[in-house]
RNA sequence: GAGGGUAUAGCUCAGCUGGUAGAGCACCUGCUUGACGUGCAGGGGGUCAUAGGUUCGAGUCCUAUUAUCCUCACCA
């Protein structure tokens, strides 16, 4: 016995000095190890504005539970870990903490900003990979890298160009989705789109011959301003006439003209529309069908523009209450309706974003979205659960071009030069570029890219992309990508094009997603509800492995989960019970005991049956994990540990330690055997007190984690022993059961009459009746004495010499109804069998199964009527 | 408009390739049984949303319906 341990079981004294003790020996660092197979898994990059949520400790723990399944099963196992530098997110907290003292960007200038930035990541980069290592993540930490980092910065640079020089990048001119607030335009995957309430204003455009109005409907009349024709359907007999005439736009002056285009509904509202290309995606597009001016008639923070002095300077809304107004004064409002309707909103920061045209570059996607649409098409990448796919599909196929550019700061700068003088574009990896026409030093674009488009090269940016490294050829493709679906489309879908194109190579084989971590009420966690669990409290409070098991045991993949406290503090109580368990073992043992290689020279039939149950857990343990069956996984285990292990192993052994000699001899073999194994199951999921416990219990100093996870082993199986010790089990909880039902205190012990035809299996067991069943003795194949307490199973009739108890009404009226049932369950069996469908079609194993049962029954029935027989 | 998810015990959820329903918590009854009351033993409690279908057999597969949640697109 190494050390004396607690009752209590106290994660906070073990989880830091055990993960010190993996670190130390650097047990997670992978190499890369022609004789081993590689596995690995990239993590999902947390942004370095982040603090541990549950959303992470849920993908963390899966992350984890996976990775530390596979090195201990003989891969040479990689997590690679790193932050992201999240330009968005990132800036806007800078900007905020600026704020407060008083600084805008400008005042700093460009490079007082980055500095402040780097500063920044400085100082909270590290607090989220520390809180990763609360969780007990096994990552590679000499391998952390940042989506800034030299390296990553290097392979975005080296896309941009290729991109380019494939033509496969361009920068025009298009209606891009502008954040007033953030003063950025963001892709259609950043934008939210959420139904408001709104109206619907009518209004009229008076015909600049004077010949009458159109009729037409907006839920803007702002942009008003910017409209430079109406349209209506070339099919529409209403309007036919007026295509071709001008109308004069109200409150501006502007003559405007009428313009057939089939994106007009007839149908709806009045059939004319007014089309605004500077402010609408849709009319952006008819307007360029029909060669019409783009008029922008808001500035980038979406107020109105000096071209229209009246409002210049008013934010949108207000504008819209202004021109009502006046639109209303001027005769040219009709009525208005209310209308809901769905409103795009900045997925960062929540404000209505404003369709705006303006010099963007973008990524052509729909001839990379071909490779990475067939890698999944063809099962060379598989999303687990299946029904993710369809979500990937339905993005893929109708992919719109991608803008990468951002008017931000913090980020890849995009590494295009203009010329001012001759108006050249260079795009160069170069840190500088002059004009290759007329020799002058180029002006570097202002913008950056798009925060995805460095995390799309995670999976090879990290591994030393472009350059060929022997990381790069040992450990891509990955294995395993572990996260949300709620970032399908930002992330995997662009890691895979990425993949597909660069290395041509799928970037990973599995995309497992998991749900969302709710609240207890089933809410999105939000720090606007203010609902957040943080799980470095819950840590602090229940320990890692607690948390981790209720994560990895409650989920099942792709659905949401709750977090409940009860099921944390359930799991904190199961790992209580493995140190108690433990406790018991620990207590028994010699000084000098070894964790034993194999079983007892001759294990007794419940030695072979624990040993049998145990090869069995380990084989569906395995196959879970192969199908990504966690949840099923960890609770096999737990109900193994719990049920098996403690509630009857321990127990059984109990008799034997306290008799002596050799029987407890292998039983505290058989105890220190099994633990083994099982803390072998259970460390992936709860790596921190398994670790702890073998470190108590193994006294070669090395660590569980890098032990080999249990197999089936044919050597271990024993189904008879199993199945005949399964009698005696079935045997003690009948007599548990009669006993309390009868309400007899366990103090009170009774001798035992077992008549059975299996009297080699009883022997076996008279000393578990004795500890078990509160027996005082077990007698096997003896006469009972006359008007005993007769319990019955299929294999033997026990009879209990409890006169005194016994109501001889009662005990007709009990056995009439277990004959009635029995003789139902006969029935139905019966039924099964007699149908010759079943016996024809049914697996010879089902229907063998049926046929034990029948006989069971029908000996147990057999058993009721003797006793039944005696009593009257 | 298109496509999904979910519906199982009082609550929260499992149920892997179809073989007469499980866990945790809650509840009831016993128990200071040699590790654990963060425990032990026993118990009650389910027409597996509804209606059809496939099958020898359906919680599980198919169709429709209802409820609820979500994704994408559109909405002048």
């Amino acid at each position: 016995m190494k050390k004396q341990l607690e009752k209590l079981y106290e994660p906070k004294a073990v989880e830091d000095r055990i993960y010190k003790y993996w670190t130390d020996g650097n047990y997670f660092h992978a190499r890369v190890n022609p004789d081993k197979k590689p596995y690995t898994i990239v993590i999902p990059p947390p942004n370095i504005t982040g603090q541990l949520h549950m959303g992470h400790a849920l993908d963390e723990t899966l992350q984890d539970i996976l990775i530390r399944y596979k090195r201990m099963s003989g891969f040479e196992t990689l997590w690679l870990p790193g932050t992201d530098h999240a330009s968005i997110a990132t800036e806007a907290k800078i900007v905020a903490q600026m704020k407060s003292e008083g600084l805008t960007k400008d005042d700093l200038g460009r490079d007082g900003f980055l500095e402040r930035a780097w500063a920044w990541r400085e100082k909270y980069g590290s607090t989220i990979i520390n809180q990763l290592k609360k969780l007990g993540s096994s990552c590679d930490w000499e391998r952390e890298r940042f989506t800034m980092d030299e390296g990553c910065s290097k392979a975005v640079k080296e896309v941009f160009v290729r991109y380019y020089e494939k033509g496969l990048i361009y920068r025009g001119e298009r209606i891009i989705n502008w954040c007033p607030h953030c003063l950025t335009s963001i892709s259609n995957a950043e934008v939210n789109y959420e139904e408001q309430a709104g109206h619907f204003w009518h209004l009229r455009y008076p015909l600049t011959d004077g010949s009458g109005w159109l009729e037409l409907a907006t839920t803007r009349p702002e942009t008003l301003l910017g409209d430079t024709a109406v349209a209506v359907n070339p099919k529409d007999e209403r309007y036919k006439k007026y295509v071709g005439k001008t109308v004069t736009l109200p409150l501006v002056g502007r003559e405007i003209p009428v313009v057939a285009d089939s994106y007009v509904d007839m149908e709806f509202g009045t059939g004319v529309v007014k089309i605004t290309p500077a402010h609408d995606p849709n009319d952006f597009e008819v307007g360029a069908r029909h060669d019409l001016p783009v008029i922008n008639v808001m500035t980038d923070d979406a107020k109105i523009t000096e071209d229209y002095p009246k409002y210049a300077g008013m934010d949108r809304y207000e504008a819209r209450k202004a021109i009502v107004a006046d639109l209303e004064a001027g005769g040219y409002l009709v009525k208005i309706e209310d209308y809901s309707h769905s409103v795009g909103t900045c997925y960062r920061c929540g404000t209505t974003i404003e369709p705006r045209v303006s010099l963007q570059w973008f990524v052509k996607m729909a001839e990379l979205a071909k490779p990475a649409i067939e890698a999944v098409r063809s099962g060379k990448i598989k999303f687990v659960p299946e029904r993710f796919e369809k979500n990937y599909f339905n993005w893929m196929e109708d992919i719109r071009d991608w803008c990468v550019s951002r008017q931000l700061w913090w980020g890849h700068r995009i590494p295009a030069f203009y010329c001012d003088d001759c108006g050249e574009t260079v795009v160069t990896k170069e840190d500088s570029a002059v004009c290759p026409k007329c020799g002058k030093v180029m002006r570097q674009d202002p913008d950056t890219l798009d925060t995805w488009f460095s995390s799309a090269l995670w999976p090879f940016s990290t591994l030393g992309w472009p350059d060929k490294t022997p990381e790069l050829e040992y450990f891509y493709p990955t294995n395993t990508l572990v996260t949300g679906w709620d970032i399908i489309t930002f992330w995997v879908s662009r890691m895979i094009v990425a993949g597909m194109e660069f290395m041509k190579e799928r970037p990973f084989e599995t995309v497992l997603i998991h749900g969302l971590m709710r609240d207890p009420n089933g809410l999105k966690m939000s720090k606007s509800l203010g609902n957040g669990i943080d799980p470095l409290e819950v840590i602090d409070q229940f320990g890692a492995d607690a948390l981790r098991f209720m994560v990895a045991s409650g989920t099942s993949p792709g659905n949401d989960m709750r977090y409940s406290e009860e099921k944390v503090k359930a799991c904190r109580n199961f790992a209580n019970k493995l140190w108690n368990a433990t406790r018991f073992i620990m207590m028994n043992l010699p000084e000098d005991f070894d964790v034993p290689e194999s079983l007892p020279e001759s294990p007794a039939v419940e030695d072979k049956w624990l040993a049998s149950k145990i090869n069995t857990l380990a084989k569906e343990v395995n196959d879970n994990l192969e199908k990504f069956e966690i949840g099923v996984a960890a609770q096999k285990v737990y109900d193994f540990i719990w049920d098996v292990y403690c509630d009857w192993y321990i127990e059984l052994t109990k008799p034997r330690i306290n008799a002596g000699g050799k029987s407890a001899e292998d039983a505290q073999t058989m105890l220190v055997w099994a633990m083994a194994r099982i803390l072998k199951l259970l460390h992936p999921f709860m790596p921190f007190i398994t670790e702890e416990i073998w470190q108590a219990l193994d006294g070669s100093g090395k660590p569980l984690m890098l032990e080999n996870f249990p197999v089936y082993e044919k050597s271990l199986d024993f189904p008879a022993e199993e199945e005949a010790f399964e009698k005696i089990i079935e045997a003690i909880r009948a007599i548990r059961n009669r006993r309390a039902e009868m309400n007899v205190p366990p103090s009170k012990k009774a001798e035992l009459f077992i008549e059975t035809d299996m009297p080699e299996v009883f022997e076996k067991g008279v000393m578990f009746f004795e500890r078990l069943a509160s027996t005082s003795e077990a007698f096997i194949n003896k006469p009972a004495p006359e008007g005993s307490l007769v319990i019955v199973t299929p294999s033997a009739r026990l009879f209990i010499p409890m006169n005194e108890l016994i109501d001889r009404e009662k005990e007709l009226a009990r056995l009439n109804k277990e004959k009635a049932a029995a003789e139902k369950d006969i029935a139905i069996i019966n039924g099964k069998l007699s149908n010759e469908g079943f016996v024809a079609k049914a697996p010879a194993q089902v229907v063998e199964a049926e046929r034990n049962k029948l006989s069971a029954a029908k000996d147990k029935l057999e058993k009721i009527t003797q006793s039944l027989k005696a009593l009257s």
